[in-house]
RNA sequence: GGGCCCGUAGCUCAGCUGGUUAGAGCGCGCGCUUGAUAAGCGUGAGGUCGAAAGUUCAAAUCUUUCCGGGCCCA
């Protein structure tokens, strides 16, 4: 020990240092701390302060999908909402008037659902209950689904104006949603039709694709013989069809076949006693598929007595195996391509009511059958109550599937005729995929019923100008992020048949148009032209009462009275509108209604099945109406998985909820996770994928925190120019000028993951491991008025300034509250803009020098590991190593450099000589070899430095020079001796 | 069954139009520090780039098939 120290009194150093100084904690405790910051939000009104701070700027418009109003949030709304909130931030932050504006999804199956579960529960039969106390329930329902929703999308972070959201049920919304299907009525691009559609037999509705979802079933197969009546030469032979819906026979009118299939003539040989199929019988089948025929029917011994080809079997006519209960009409067989020989006969029985491949080949035949003298007409063979029509002669009043979702008495009584008839050969049991309603969960079938349908390609104003063409141009003008996107609702629109857009259900708005029962025409319709007094009498009306007025008594009169000549001969409409025709129009009632959004909006974003859903409905929506889609940009994200790549299921356990994670780590933790995610592709979540964000963010946090301690003893009054700067400072505003770049670039392409990984590289590489490493002595050190110090300072500003703003759109609550910390009475980080750095601040040559400097320092640090490792040295003071350069380029880079403060050691001799062979080298640092040396002498008792003026100035023998310039410094300002 | 998409270290992600021993951060192991301390620094170990075949002088990068996963349809 030196005489310097043994004299000294030991003093507490620390207390003459600028060491970092803050509140902000370390531990974040986000979960109790978020709702804070929200109620300060609130208390501020921080939605409305931005749009006066933004007033006046070029608006930005995101425009909210509407979640449906029932139930609490779940991951995936999470990750679109959280998604959502940051591109508006963003926004904000670029410069627009970023303003959000949310909605929900009100009307529709699930609610009404709901609703009727309850008068179920309570004995009560919905058709009881008049229509509209029946809607006002609906109503409630959704109101109070509205509130708890708003709640949790709020404490996400998500800003925006959840006091005034939109709703597709509100009386505005409502009336626009009526006036829209009135101008497709208008332009003619409405029509009533009659389809076979998925149909419910428990909700007693229609349902879209979107609501039908496929599970196992155990269906009754039958293979039915269709005896040939003429054409070619197979008199007494059949035709075999087989089907998994016997209950549709009496809706036959056809048999389908195809000419890519090899077919042949059958003759039973042997049969046991009492079979169905009978010795001497023939049949005709798919050659593959006769032996598995032959097989179900019992048959023992069958033999092929001739082939038949396609040519045949065009002109064969069949009778309908049910011929003698009132069936007696003429078979026609059909050629359609759905046809396959992988299973069944190779013919399929076809009722044009009941499948929608059935449907299609019928009415593209409906010329030619008619010819033929055969009609066309498709029977109406089953009710909304899944009961077997007058249209289904012997089977009336026979039940397909009852109220409750089982399987009814009509297939055993479809079969028991057939076998009564002789036509029966075979029977069994199919467990297959079969479409069921989403909530019910029970089978649905297919049954022609009336609806209204939009056209696809009818001519709207000009020949060519049809819906399709509108909606494939406006694809082509909308930028999709990813591009994939593009392609997909392509495709979609490309095939999509006409749009069905009724429902025969009560909470929605209705298809507000009258019809002329003797002439078909439509009110509003092509005739109306000119005229809009339906239109506005049905608007006010709706805005006054809501859609109700609809369902008022004398509705017709009030709204068609004195428009046409013969009131008795016009019906009211009373189906309502598909709810994807709702949120299709909310462009409609939403953005082109209030003045503080605009038409159209700049960007549409959901997960990628709104390729099919609200994507889709909103572009057809506003090609009919307006000619063009009502947003510029389409983005889309994937769907949450658990940790696996799995779905999500309750019976694995995987499931995470947003409320749990906010919970236990916070809304900021889950915003991390959906910016780190690669949100095009399916995301991942689960307990170590939360806890690796945990981590990120906890780094993030400190470093942060470290830079508010810092700033504590920052003036930016006393803030060194950048000439003045030493080139470690300029080198960090350069790294900072570039991380900015990409910054910029990340944001451009909502590419947030990059922006997080740029910020977040540079916190942990440049910033926490090495400047902040090296610039600790000289900012805890340095005396006061040191620029070196202040320098650093100065640069830390900057530092804290750019970053805290960049991560503000993504990490709101964090940031908020670090920009508190930093600036004490300040209102919010969310009313600031994104720095525009300096170009001055790039400095490409010096940032290639000190990517030099950071290759001797490596082989600095790597010397010294191996001496710690060998217990000679701990810290980095110790040593003072003897360095080797032999490379010409690196010892230009060095010059001016001070190596010991770069590698933080005591002190550091620099040789251009080769080293000894035993000094330390990287292989991929050339020319430089380093020998480890300790330093020796004194220790500075305030900065641990071993340097050799230690104890130079008398008055503080135990530190030194620079040290003791530093205490002369702070007991000048006033600090305690 | 069809359309679109995805599959790189334990985790999250980079790797452009094919070209040296495939990278980063986090996590993990070990060491140091104790003036960012329920922190900080250093260092080390981790990958047959889902699999196979093909094109090529050369493939994680191109082609095909298969496997696994997702969304939307049937």
């Amino acid at each position: 020990m030196s005489d310097a120290e043994m004299t000294a009194e030991p003093v507490d150093y620390s207390k003459t240092l600028f060491l970092p100084v803050t509140d902000f904690p370390m531990r974040a405790g986000l979960p109790q701390r978020e709702p804070e910051i929200l109620a300060k939000w609130e208390r501020e009104d921080l939605y409305r302060a931005q749009r006066a701070k933004a007033a006046g700027r070029s608006k930005f418009v995101l425009h909210d999908g509407p979640p449906y109003a029932n139930g609490h949030l779940h991951i995936g709304h999470a990750l679109n909402k959280i998604l959502k909130d940051v591109i508006t931030r963003q926004k904000q932050m670029e410069g627009f008037d970023s303003n959000y504006v949310p909605g929900w999804d009100c009307h529709g199956l699930p609610i009404e659902w709901k609703i009727e579960e309850k008068y179920r529960a309570a004995g009560k039969n919905k058709d009881e209950v008049p229509i509209n106390e029946f809607r006002a329930e609906c109503r409630a329902f959704a109101e109070h689904w509205v509130e708890v929703q708003s709640a949790e999308f709020q404490r996400l972070g998500v800003i925006g104006d959840f006091r005034d959201p939109y709703l597709t049920m509100s009386y505005e919304a409502e009336a626009v949603i009526a006036n829209e299907i009135q101008k497709f009525a208008l332009t003619g691009q409405l029509y009533r039709g009659s389809k076979p559609v998925m149909w419910s037999v428990v909700e007693k509705t229609a349902l879209a694709e979107a609501e039908v979802e496929y599970q196992d079933h155990t269906s009754d197969t039958i293979f039915v013989k269709f005896p040939v009546t003429s054409g070619g030469d197979h008199a007494g032979a059949s035709v075999v069809i087989w089907t998994t819906t016997p209950w549709t026979i009496p809706g036959n009118r056809a048999v389908s076949f195809s000419n890519r299939i090899a077919y042949g003539l059958y003759r039973v040989n042997d049969a046991p006693e009492g079979n169905w199929a009978t010795s001497g019988d023939t049949l005709i089948l798919a050659d593959k598929l006769a032996e598995e025929v032959m097989k179900a029917a019992k048959v023992s011994s069958f033999q092929k007595i001739a082939t038949v080809s396609a040519a045949d079997l065009a002109g064969v006519t069949l009778a309908h195996p049910l011929a003698a209960l009132g069936y007696d009409f003429v078979v026609p067989m059909l050629d359609g391509d759905h046809v396959t020989d992988d299973s069944g006969t190779g013919f399929v029985h076809t009722a044009p009511g009941h499948g929608r491949e059935d449907f299609e080949i019928w009415m593209s035949n409906a010329r030619a059958l008619e010819a033929r003298g055969i009609s066309t007409e498709i029977p109406f063979t089953v009710d909304d109550a899944g009961v077997l029509t007058e249209d289904a002669p012997g089977f009336v009043g026979r039940t397909v599937i009852t109220a409750d979702g089982d399987k009814g008495d009509a297939n055993a009584t479809v079969i028991g005729a057939l076998i009564a008839a002789g036509a029966l050969i075979g029977r069994g049991r199919l467990k297959h995929q079969y479409p069921h309603s989403w909530r019910s969960k029970k089978p649905v079938i297919f049954r022609n019923t009336p609806q209204w349908f939009i056209h696809m390609d009818s001519d709207i104003e000009a020949q060519g100008d049809t819906l399709r063409a509108r909606a494939l141009k406006a694809i082509e003008e909308t930028t999709f992020y990813p591009p994939a996107g593009q392609n997909r609702l392509n495709g979609m629109i490309a095939n999509r048949p006409d749009w069905v857009v009724s429902r025969q259900r009560a909470w929605g708005v209705p298809i507000a148009v009258f019809r002329n029962t003797r002439t078909h025409e439509l009110a509003p319709g092509p005739q109306f032209a000119g005229n809009d007094e339906l239109m506005t009498r049905v608007q006010d009306a709706f805005v006054e009462h809501g859609a109700d007025a609809w369902y008022e008594a004398g509705a017709k009169e009030r709204f068609l009275g004195g428009l046409v000549d013969d009131l008795a001969e016009w019906e009211q409409v009373t189906d309502i509108l598909d709810v994807w025709f709702d949120s299709g129009s909310t462009h409609a009632f939403c953005l082109r209604k209030r003045p503080d959004l605009k038409w159209p909006a700049d960007m549409y974003l959901e997960g990628s099945d709104q390729h099919r859903g609200w994507f889709h409905s909103s572009l057809l929506e506003s090609c009919g109406t307006n000619g063009r889609a009502p947003y510029d940009s389409v983005l889309t994200h994937g769907f949450v998985m658990a940790e696996d790549g799995r779905k999500m299921s309750k019976s694995l356990g995987n499931i995470v909820s947003p409320q749990d994670v906010i919970s236990q780590s916070g809304a900021d933790i889950l915003r991390l996770w959906v910016m780190a995610s690669d949100y095009a592709d399916d995301l991942r979540i689960g307990k170590e994928i939360l806890k690796t964000n945990v981590e990120a963010y906890r780094k993030l946090r400190n470093t942060i925190r470290w830079m508010l301690g810092t700033l504590a003893h920052h003036d930016a009054a006393l803030d060194p120019a950048l000439g003045e700067m030493p080139e470690l400072e300029r080198l960090m505003l350069h790294r900072l000028f570039e991380v900015g770049e990409t910054v910029k670039a990340g944001y451009a392409e909502y590419d947030f993951k990059r922006v997080v990984g740029a910020i977040m590289n540079f916190m942990v590489v440049d910033l926490s491991a090495f400047w902040f490493d090296v610039r600790k002595d000289a900012l805890y050190c340095e005396p006061h008025s040191s620029v070196k110090r202040r320098a650093a300072l100065a640069v830390v500003a900057h530092l804290f300034d750019a970053l805290a703003k960049w991560l503000a759109p993504m990490l709101p609550f964090t940031m908020e509250e670090a920009w508190g910390h930093a600036h004490p009475g300040a209102t919010s980080i969310h009313l600031e803009l994104f720095p525009e750095l300096p170009t001055a601040w790039k400095d490409e040559a010096l940032a290639a020098k000190w990517a030099k400097v950071r290759d001797v320092r490596r082989v600095i640090t790597g010397a010294l590991e191996v001496e710690r490792a060998a217990k000679r040295i701990g810290s980095s003071l110790e040593a003072a190593p003897i360095v080797h350069i032999t490379d010409v380029d690196l010892v230009t880079a060095l010059e001016g450099v001070d190596l010991a403060e770069v590698a933080i050691t005591s002190g550091v001799t620099v040789t251009g000589e080769e080293g000894p062979q035993e000094a330390f080298r990287l292989y991929d640092v050339a020319g430089v070899a380093v020998e480890p040396n300790k330093a020796v002498g004194p220790k500075c008792a305030r900065s641990w430095r071993i340097v050799p003026d230690v104890g130079s100035d008398p008055e503080f023998p135990d530190v030194s020079a620079r040290d003791a310039a530093a205490l002369r410094e702070w007991r000048a300002r006033g600090g305690a001796a």
